[in-house]
DNA sequence: AAAAAAAGAATGAACGTTCATTTTTTCTGT
DNA sequence: ACAGAAAAAATGAACGTTCATTCTTTTTTT
């Protein structure tokens, strides 16, 4: 157990400054040299766990994205109403967008970007199901509205990466107010009006 | 003339080919070789155009957010009301983001990147102005919600964006009827309610 | 003929990756 | 429990390649 923890702590070392330094300076700009500097590696060590970059990118966005859903259905449980679920959904996700937001800009920036393979970009979608579930079952409910599934996303859930985007650019930042403000507008985007 | 038309010609295919081999590799994996080839260019007369790589995607850059706004704002009034005016802007940016979605995706990248300078970005941002104005009148008629812009843009225009990159990558497309609900979607979320 | 624009080849630096070696961990027999 | 052999993990230096950029020459325009 001893071999196989240290091993585990070197890897996430590597994930962690690949997130760190992808995030400050772009893919482009990221050698494996200082990936393996600030992970306190020698550059061959990297290839002990990965194949190479583009490995080491792709594990790294299954990683964080992994987490992501984590967080997001931790305290959620299917049997709950339609809304109170979207609720403590929506509220768990803005929070990670909130606090762990290194995460949350490094997975911004790889859904925008041909940086990732698309075989792990399909990975990374599969875990968001329950979210998918809960709306099949409002849609038949007559709770939410029936729309595709991507344009309730780009409605309910997206905008909080915009706004996380632009938080931490420092043009403006997302008070208590503002997030109860903004959930507001995600639900009522979404449910069938009365 | 000829001279000056010549030399435009040569910029636009060199701006041209950046956009379209950035969306297609990403900033990470084109090299100036390679823009020059698609150009039909030396490499070495990038730099009689732009100073470097990276003053070249900027200008690419800000070029587009140009294009990109003179497209939304082209037949808006100020003048208009406030509903008429906010459904004129919004449908023509959803068309922009359809039908030239080569541009909006290269503008998607670099808004979710380090791979412009701030400052290019501050200056691609000046140009949405139009339409900060029509909310700011909406909110002053108690039209429009009074949130703050960036919660606005997140709700009324930013999930565009989500819905051109999920059609881009092929997993949905966005017809007539969608387009429609997406533009309820939009207004009701930041519309005041009666 | 002079000036400007463009070209291809050249340059030095930086990159991803691998190689030969050293260090650390694990295993074995006593 | 422990010496020491075997295996595994880790390393720094090195390799070949590719890149952004520049230099010198050629071509085109004035």
């Amino acid at each position: 157990m001893a071999k196989l923890q240290k091993s585990i702590d070197k890897r996430n070392a590597l994930v962690k400054a690949t997130i760190e330094l992808v995030n400050n300076n772009g893919f482009h700009a990221t050698p494996m040299s200082k990936i393996a500097k600030m992970a306190n590696v020698s550059p061959a060590t990297i290839y002990l766990y990965f194949e190479n970059k583009q490995d080491l990118v792709n594990q790294t966005y299954i990683d964080v994205k992994a987490e992501y859903t984590n967080y997001a259905f931790a305290d959620f449980d299917p049997n709950m109403p339609i809304e109170e679920g979207f609720e403590m959904i929506w509220k768990r996700i803005a929070d990670f967008k909130l606090n762990e937001c290194e995460h949350a800009m490094f997975l911004a920036q790889c859904d925008n970007t041909p940086m990732i393979d698309e075989e792990s970009r399909q990975e990374g979608i599969k875990h968001l199901q329950p979210l998918l579930d809960l709306w099949e079952r409002g849609k038949k409910e007559g709770v939410i509205k029936p729309l595709s599934d991507y344009i309730l996303y780009a409605y309910a859930i997206n905008p909080l990466s915009f706004l996380m985007m632009t938080q931490k650019r420092g043009s403006f930042t997302l008070d208590k107010a503002h997030l109860e403000e903004a959930y507001q507008s995600a639900w009522s985007s979404i449910k069938m009006c009365k």
